[in-house]
DNA sequence: AGAATCATACCGACCGGTCGGTATTTTAGG
DNA sequence: CCTAAAATACCGACCGGTCGGTATGATTCT
């Protein structure tokens, strides 16, 4: 039975991933992780090579997902101001499903900012959403539905509001409306590219 | 003459800042701040009484800093959307000047989402400038130049654009024009709140 | 049996912090 | 103004402890 094998990969994931929003890549030891996944040293350097390679996983786990919902949030939209509108849904059910793993975000963005071999591994999913959100852009102004812009300023200051919220939402998730505040966001800037 | 213990001092906090923000606080040992500083480490432990508190006072240097700056860009504004715009200004001057450094702000965060002490210093001025550009929203509606708005939302807004923004600076720092790309953004976020 | 999976004991490197002692500067008495 | 004592600034070897990773033996499945 290779059920239980793929449980105890699991659990290691699960517990790091926790651990690494909780207290950091580097707080976060091996130990730990292995104790709160309910595993052995042993196990832990079976299934994976390092701790780093732990991290890496997460990391590309995290990005599959995401582009998995973006893609499926795009199919249901026409209009793009509409798109944009879904976009912001997907924001707020990410941030309602990620409660306390947040945190995790940072890590990520720190590392990359640091390793190159993270930082490649971050770079391509970030240009994908950049020129998809252009091309967004750009639809738009040539559907008549969104003012002419320079489109890469317009998807680099969406993509600036949906990274600057998150970050807001990870130091100071009480102090306002996350439901619904990315909508709210993105329909002002919505209002400042739209066609009057 | 006090002027050698003053130079140990800066060298510590120079070297420290540099080697935060480029391989991260835990990553940085006392030992290569030291090295980096041409300083022993019992120079270091003499003027800090620990790792973390020297983190503490670089945080606390930047956060004085950022406020004089905000508080000079201010006095300089008439206009609500013309103060937005001076902000814009004020935040690709910070992009230029902090040359390498802006991971520090990522490490900042990190441990303001985990450390309660850092966390307090943190939050207090992250509320007093969203206050202030609630207020500036709401004097922005009352002399006319802004449509009404939720004022808070409208803050948030702008917040996080600005910190978006400064991530992205960190992670793609060669891929956009980031001397006039904050100016461009606030703009097309000001054309969603003003008046038409 | 034998291969995959897991447990335990262990290793060497490194880290933050301490400490006894030394150099340098400031202070005070003559 | 000179000097000796007191205070401050600095040095670098060292310590207890932790960490990521390994080696090796026990278990469990096929």
């Amino acid at each position: 039975m290779q059920k239980r094998s793929q449980e105890t990969r699991s659990n290691i994931l699960q517990a790091a991933l926790a651990l690494f929003a909780n207290t950091g890549y580097d707080a976060a030891s091996v130990a730990e992780i292995c104790q709160a996944a309910g595993v052995s040293k042993g196990a832990f350097y079976h299934h994976f090579p390092s701790k780093h390679a732990v991290f890496m996983e997460i990391l590309q786990n995290w990005l599959a997902l995401l582009e998995q919902q973006m893609v499926a949030t795009l199919q249901e939209a026409q209009d793009v101001p509409h798109a944009l509108l879904h976009m912001a849904d997907l924001m707020q059910h990410i941030f309602e499903q990620a409660s306390g793993k947040m945190p995790m975000f940072l890590e990520f963005w720190a590392q990359a900012s640091r390793d190159p071999e993270v930082w490649q591994v971050v770079i391509a999913p970030y240009q994908h959403y950049q020129q998809f959100f252009e091309a967004l852009v750009q639809r738009g102004m040539a559907e008549g539905t969104l003012e002419a812009h320079n489109s890469q300023v317009a998807a680099q200051s969406v993509t600036a509001l949906a990274l600057g919220l998150l970050l807001q939402g990870i130091l100071a998730p009480t102090q306002a409306d996350w439901s619904t505040l990315p909508k709210q966001s993105i329909q002002i800037l919505l209002q400042g590219l739209a066609k009057k």
